[in-house]
DNA sequence: ATCGATTGGGTAATCGATTACCCGAGTTTC
DNA sequence: GAAACTCGGGTAATCGATTACCCAATCGAT
């Protein structure tokens, strides 16, 4: 299998100069050269060949993109997000999961600076063990990070504003009536982990109700469930349960119902990032949604001016997140109905 | 940026050959030039241009993979395995969203080929439309499908026994008493929605149980809900609904007990796939489990067999599924009760 | 001592597309 | 009519890694 520009040129009885520039039109060439070598091309199938022009060239018209896994739907829902956004530029997606491990991640991250990927967008698994990969490749590419960034500085980043949206969900169940609350979030890995639980501190502190310790655990619906199992064994529940993500929320819904607790009636519950599981649940959930198709146009806008290793300081663009008011609290506050 | 051999080998006072040697370790060198040469990559941080060597090797160790959409959970559980498959194989995978169209499919199987992948693994988005571009790009490197097929033959498939399948739902649910079955679906644009339907008609026929007339629409939880809703207009309800995949059960389940209807007591209801929705849902899930660790697995190893354009008859793979009893119905037959 | 084999290093061809550079023919200009 | 340009075509260099091929040195055997 092969085709080249040679057996075209040749077939038209022309030089591969004159093939390529009436294939590319990037120079003239008369009417006459341009139909044969139209014609031959046609009658040969003739594909270019990606890889010699990407060594010619050297650029490849690909980016990488690393996310933790493409399980998570948020995950999925950015990385469908660029997609589109990436659509009609040329540019193609190498789409890689690190599976929550730095090495992996790093690993990753080699394999597609070795396959010269024009620039890379990232969401870096451990706010600690995914700087060194991540700063290297920052310094040989184009490089923006998105949702998760790493801490230190060096490398841009797009995602939402997760203290603001904590801000936003804990007023919210505060303005339903709520006098005592709880975060059920992840453990501290990530800067959204991070993030959104010092938010829910700072703004549970700033009006004064009382907060009970955080239930930190993972990203999922398992932890969900266990967390609401928790709170029902304290024998001591909250007015309100605000959650890191809208997995976790789901899970704990159930394990609440489940226990008997009615939702929203005895127990509030918000969670994070809207993109489907939100509408699933029984009853559905009120959250914050993410700017998802906004953030993926930024974040490709953005890499587009970041230049490798820019000694420039790191831009952070974070996003307003917005309130989506459901049936797991009461519909008190001001947010958008659904 | 870009540390070549030649600078390397430069850095180490050696030809590029014995640097290439000594980095590879594919011809003997002294040792005192593999020292001397390794000493040189680690101080300029060489790393091999993969570009230069695809083209040169005219083998890029990478393979495509082509789903509809990342959206939905059992094609993510899918690349996912595949995924873990190739994972120390030293083969990427450059993974493509058809997003439904197969416009869209042909342009990423175009820039697949172009990219030089070593093989193809995909699910066609449409059992006619899909036909030509799948064909030809089978005629030009290896190429398995996997889950879905398209007609005509001509291309590897591996999949799950779509019709064995649902006779399992189908006679789970007559087991457990229901004389009147329907069937919610997807309209018949895929493979699998073509012989889940014809697996249903088959097993409900033979059993000679009723049959109201099925309900096609999409594969999604939305379609799901209107087709519950349809069912509770209609007046007549049968005692099992039969689904096409677990996204439509899901909603059907929600509906039906927004209805004021007792799901598994008035309703059975059976989904199909079984990646992660079906205990999401409330109550659990019944559903048939797709063996998708096995079909990734056997994918991977077909391909690793298939030669482009091969032309011996196609082979078609077909793994048994496993009925997965949980409480949207009644836990009479056998199967794996969780 | 000589021949053949073995070992290990270097030179340059190769993969395929693009394009810098050169060249000849035809045009324009004074 | 000759110098200066323009136009369009061809030759070969280029991107970076690998390796076919060649060659010198060394060793063992006769």
């Amino acid at each position: 299998m092969g085709v080249t520009i040679h057996d075209v040129a040749r077939a038209a009885g022309v030089s591969v100069a004159s093939a390529s520039r009436a294939l590319s039109g990037r120079r003239k060439v008369t009417p006459e050269i341009a139909e044969r070598v139209a014609r031959a091309a046609a009658e040969l199938g003739y594909q270019p060949n990606a890889v010699a022009k990407a060594l010619r060239d050297q650029t490849t018209g690909t980016i990488g993109m690393v996310v933790p896994g493409i399980g998570n739907p948020f995950f999925t829902t950015i990385v469908e997000a660029v997609e589109r956004e990436l659509q009609n530029s040329g540019t193609d997606l190498l789409l890689c999961a690190s599976q929550y491990s730095p090495q992996v991640e790093a690993r990753r991250l080699e394999t597609l600076l070795a396959r010269r990927v024009d620039g890379l967008i990232i969401s870096p698994c451990d706010i600690e063990a995914s700087v060194p990969a991540v700063l290297d490749a920052a310094r040989r590419v184009p490089l923006v990070q998105v949702d998760r960034y790493i801490e230190g500085g060096g490398a841009d980043w797009v995602g939402v504003d997760d203290e603001a949206g904590l801000a936003l969900a804990v007023e919210h169940v505060i303005a339903g009536g709520a006098r005592s609350v709880v975060f059920a979030g992840s453990r501290l890995e990530s800067s959204s982990a991070r993030l959104r639980l010092s938010g829910f501190e700072r703004t549970a502190a700033r009006a004064g109700v009382e907060v009970l310790p955080p239930l930190l655990g993972e990203f999922t619906l398992e932890w969900g469930v266990e967390a609401g199992r928790r709170l029902l064994d304290s024998g001591r529940l909250p007015d309100a349960v605000v959650c890191a993500n809208d997995e976790i929320a789901v899970g704990l819904v159930r394990s609440l119902r489940f226990g008997g607790v009615r939702v929203p009636e005895d127990v509030a519950v918000v969670g994070f990032d809207d993109v489907g599981h939100a509408t699933m649940c029984d009853p559905p959930l009120s959250t914050v949604r993410q700017p998802v198709e906004e953030m993926a146009a930024e974040a490709v806008r953005l890499l587009g001016q970041v230049k490798a290793g820019d000694p420039r300081p790191a831009q952070r663009i974070a996003i307003a997140p917005r309130l989506v008011v459901r049936q797991t609290s009461r519909p008190v506050a001001a947010g958008v109905a659904e």
